[in-house]
DNA sequence: GCCCATTGTCTACAAATGTGGACGATAGAT
DNA sequence: ATCTATCGTCCACATTTGTAGACAATGGGC
């Protein structure tokens, strides 16, 4: 059976042009590479190399044999490079779980720079509004938005961003409708909400009060987008985030309501497993999102 | 410092998806692999097989690291089959030595067939009129025309050929000067010779008669070609081989004389060094040569 | 739930390889 | 011609690796 140390011992010999050059780079006992490469001959039943004291030449099927022991070796570098490579730079897959407006809103914006920046990781996204259980279902990062402080789930927290949420109205409905003045005044105006079962809007200004409203339900919809067209229909007034509704707002077809007032904020949330063996790649999304997302 | 065996063993270990098949496969001790790549693993600092007494899976950077040695695998069976091909088809270089005319009239026909039969061979052909010495200037075939029997010089001979010797002369020198009838009348005749010190001709026939016969020297050059050319001409007669007087007497411009009698003959023969050690190539060269040769 | 066949790991011992230093060969300097 | 430095090879001994077989783990069959 081939000893594929010898073929590298040959390849080496032969770089170095004899049995003591080539002991003295490799720092290894020059009858130690004299003997292999002798094995070696013996293995193959050829002369790879004619020798005597003073004189070295490599036969022409040493040649031969050498450019392919020669390429052998190259792969076995490009092998360990791979192994060292993966430990030094982020690479493999990295499973992303959020939200489907999350997904949209600030992912969609983060991963085609953060996959240029890393290319040897791929980002796996799973866009879903049910619950998802992150280590069960074997996801690396879930991204969460949340209007209250996440629970203690024994997973490490990243917060990235906090973005206030926006009373906002078409002009035309407040054309017909009139403008609220204070808070209390939303209570003869119609809601487009989020939930039926939620119990209204929390609103706060820059004082630090706050106060509790309940529009008239006209429209009731769990998706930001519907919300959002509904509003600019001028269907009601509605509560949504400011990203979400900043560039309707810049075309004029939203107006804010009540603008020192602010109805509550979402909060942006990484949630990773242990810190313990997590792979560069992990670290290096979480580190790119908190570094590309603006604080709010 | 690494052992590439442990790579190859750990390819063999992934392609079997297990130890215990790839020891069947390999015909070694489960162990030997075991413990073969648990000190891969060490050494490279990494886990490149997840297993358990049951269970098998490659990790992602375990698969990396497999392209890679397989890669090598390819290189070292590659590296062997150079050997073994090599060993086995002729191929490298044959050096070969001729004199001109054998040159021309023999090798110039052959040397192309050779060299297409055998793709990796190349023929190396040194045409002189000179002396040379086979074994110190390294050539592995010699093809010597001689009259009389080579000495024993310790090299392997073949001969391969043997070319009667014509007398020949143009019609229009036989109208001039007669048709000699009888071997005595040749010296009354104009001979074109090939040295001035040669004794002349000796003419057998077919019952076995020997005769020698002296012509007058009426031109001597010690070039076949020349010899042809004055012959032609019309100067005298000459003596030269069957095969390069062939086209002229079939076209018409040289007639034998003394069809009965031949002027001694031509034996080409093949020198080589010791057999012992000799490369398949020169074998096949001189092989192919006695195929392809008329025998006389 | 129990049994069995097969897996991968571990270890004491056998076998193979690595090594330091001696030695003969050789080429260059004197 | 002689001497010296360096080459590659050889060998007794040190070190490392290969292996047989025991053992725990595991999954399928009954």
């Amino acid at each position: 059976m081939r000893n594929l140390n010898d073929f590298i011992v040959f390849a080496h010999v032969v770089d170095h042009k004899g049995f003591a050059p080539a002991a003295r780079a490799l720092n290894v006992p020059k009858s130690t590479l004299s003997k292999r490469v002798a094995e070696l001959e013996r293995t193959l039943g050829v002369r790879l190399i004619n020798r005597t004291s003073r004189r070295f030449t490599v036969t022409e099927i040493g040649e031969d044999f050498y450019r392919h022991a020669a390429a052998m070796l190259i792969e076995a570098e490009a092998a360990e490079a791979v192994v060292k490579g993966r430990l030094a730079e982020p690479s493999g897959t990295v499973r992303i779980t959020a939200s489907v407006p999350t997904a949209q809103m600030m992912l969609a914006g983060l991963l085609p720079p953060l996959a240029q920046a890393y290319p040897k990781m791929r980002v796996m996204l799973h866009a879903t509004d049910r619950f998802v259980d992150v280590v069960q279902e074997g996801f690396d990062i879930a991204v969460r938005d949340h209007f209250a402080p996440l629970p203690d789930s024994g997973m490490v927290q990243r917060r990235v961003a906090t973005d206030a949420i926006l009373l906002v109205a078409s002009p035309a409905y407040l054309e017909t409708s009139g403008h609220p003045r204070d808070p209390s005044e939303l209570s003869r105006h119609d809601g487009l909400l989020a939930s039926l079962t939620a119990e209204g809007w929390t609103m706060r200004n820059e004082a630090g009060v706050v106060v509790r409203v309940r529009p008239m339900p006209r429209f009731v919809a769990d998706e930001s987008d519907v919300l959002l067209s509904a509003a600019v229909s001028g269907l009601g007034i509605t509560a949504l985030p400011r990203k979400i509704c900043r560039a309707e707002i810049e075309a004029g077809r939203l107006v804010r309501v009540l603008a020192d007032w602010e109805a509550g904020s979402v909060t942006t949330t990484l949630l990773m497993p242990h810190r313990r063996g997590q792979l560069p790649s992990v670290r290096a999304v979480v580190d790119f999102i908190v570094a590309h997302v603006p604080e709010g």
